[in-house]
DNA sequence: CCAAAAACATGACTTTTATCATGTTTTGCT
DNA sequence: AGCAAAACATGATAAAAGTCATGTTTTTGG
C-alpha cells in the first residue's frame, strides 16, 4: 500500500488521546475495526481539515495538536465555534444530522489527526448503544455548552467576554507556574478576537488595559494570568 | 383520581400535533405507554413550564400554543434561545445530559402542554433505536442552528439581524394574504429585541424605519411583510 | 541571514447602539 | 366602563466598539 510522506502510524488502541476521549470505553474488537481503514497525517499549522458546505465523508480524531473550528461570515471574519484539543472528534455532528458542514476546520497548531471513514464510524455507532448512548448525551451537552456562548455574546460587553475567554482559556490550557498561569496556546489576537467575536483591534486595546491594570501578563502571545480574582470581577460572573 | 380543574383530556393516539414531531412514527403500543402517565394541562401567557437551574423531571410536549425559550442574563434581560411550537419537545436535551435545565420555558401564547414523566420517555426510547436515532439527528441538527445564530449575533449589525428575524418569522408563522403575508405570532417589542438581542428601543425604531421604508406594515403587534426581497438584502443574506 | 509578509500596536475619528427621560397608547382587570 | 399597569414610541445623549491610517515588531520563506 502508498503511503503518503506525512502518513503516521498511530493506532487507536495504543493512542494517548484515547483516554479522555469518546473512544475511552470501546473494546479491543472495535478499536481494531476503527483502526482498519483509518490514516494518520501530521499537519501544519494552517492546514484546513474541511470547509463549510462540504460533505462529511468520515470523523477527524485529533491525537496531538489544536484546530479551530469557525464559521465564516459575509464580512470575510471568522467566528471561532470552539477550539479542538486532543481527544475530541471533529465533524460527526454534521454526519448524524446528514448535512454539509456547517463550519470550516483549521489547524492552529501542529497536528497529528487520524481520519475515520463514515462507513466504520457508523458500524461502530450502530454495534454499541452505549457508544451511541454516550454520544448522544456529548452532543446534548455540546448544545447546552453553545446556548450559553449565544447568552453571553449577545448580553455581554465585548470586555466582559475578553476577560470570560481568558478565564476559559485559562481553565483548558493553563498551566501552573510560579504564582501565575501561563495560558499554552498561541492564539494570534485575530484569532483571541474571532473567538470574542469584536475587532482585532480590540482586543489589542483591551488586552493592554487588562495588563496596565495588572489583570496579566503579555509575553508575545502567551498571556499570563497574574489576577484570577480580578478577571472574575471584570467577566462580570456573579453579577 | 383526582383531576385538576384545567386538566385536559389528549390522548397522544389522536393528536394532531403528532404529526410533525418526533413521535410520528411511534407504534400504537408506544403511544399508550405515553399516554398511561401523562398529563395535558392548559396554561395562559406568561406561565412558566420550567426555570433555568432545576432538574428536568420529564419532558414537555407541545399540543397548542407558543413556548419561549430563553436564558436570563446578569443585566435582567433575557435572551430567547428559539419558540416552540404544536409539535416541538422541550427539556429532552437537559434530561438526556443529565444536567439541570439551561434555560427557562415561558407560555407566549395560550397553549396545551403535555408532561411525560422522565421515566416513561427513557422507556421508549431505550426499546425504540430509531427513535433514538432520530432524536440524536435532531439535537445535531439543533446544534447547527444554534452555531449558526451565534455567528449571526457575533457578526452581524442589530439592523441585518432583524431583519433576517422577520424573515425568520415569516417562514414559520407567515400567513398568506393578498399580496403580503401577516407574521402570525404576537411577540411584544421586547421579546423581539430578546431575540434579536439588542435593547427594546432599537428594535421598535428599526421597525418604524423598515416600516417608512416600505419593507413591513404594522398592524399592533403584528408585522406584515411588504418586500421580501428588500428585507433579504438589508439582511444581508448574500453579501 | 535577509527581505517580505504577517502580526501587533496605537491614535484619530465615525458609527452604532445603549441608556435615560418623557409622553402616548394599548391592555388587562374588577 | 374606568383605572392602573404594561407596552409602545420618540428624542436627547452617552458610551461602546468599529474602521481607517500609520508605524513598529515579529515571523517566515528563500
Amino acid at each position: 500500500m502508498a503511503r503518503r510522506s506525512n502518513q503516521l502510524d498511530v493506532q487507536c488502541q495504543f493512542c494517548k488521546a484515547k483516554g479522555g476521549s469518546h473512544f475511552a470505553d470501546l473494546n479491543e474488537e472495535e478499536l481494531t475495526i476503527l483502526s482498519s481503514h483509518k490514516s494518520c497525517v501530521g499537519y501544519k499549522k494552517g492546514q484546513t481539515l474541511f470547509y463549510e458546505g462540504t460533505r462529511p465523508m468520515g470523523i477527524f480524531c485529533i491525537n496531538r495538536g489544536k484546530v479551530k473550528v469557525y464559521k465564516m461570515g459575509s464580512n470575510g471574519r471568522e467566528q471561532i465555534l470552539f477550539i479542538a484539543q486532543p481527544g475530541d472528534f471533529l465533524g460527526y455532528r454534521s454526519m448524524l444530522s446528514e448535512e454539509f458542514y456547517g463550519a470550516s476546520a483549521t489547524v492552529i497548531e501542529p497536528a497529528a489527526i487520524c481520519f475515520i471513514p463514515k462507513s466504520d464510524f457508523l458500524t461502530i455507532l450502530n454495534s454499541n448503544p452505549r457508544f451511541f448512548s454516550k454520544l448522544m448525551k456529548a452532543v446534548c451537552h455540546e448544545l447546552g455548552v453553545m446556548e450559553d456562548k449565544l447568552a453571553q455574546i449577545a448580553q455581554k460587553s465585548v470586555r466582559e467576554r475578553l476577560a470570560s475567554t481568558i478565564l476559559m482559556l485559562k481553565e483548558t490550557y493553563g498551566m501552573e507556574g510560579e504564582g501565575s498561569d501561563v495560558i499554552d496556546i498561541a492564539l494570534s489576537r485575530e484569532d483571541l478576537a474571532n473567538i470574542v467575536g469584536t475587532a482585532t483591534e480590540t482586543v489589542i486595546r483591551l488586552l493592554s488595559e487588562f495588563k496596565s491594570d495588572g489583570m496579566i501578563g503579555l509575553e508575545g502571545k502567551r498571556i499570563k494570568v497574574l489576577d484570577v480574582n480580578a478577571l472574575v470581577h471584570e467577566a462580570d460572573f456573579y453579577a
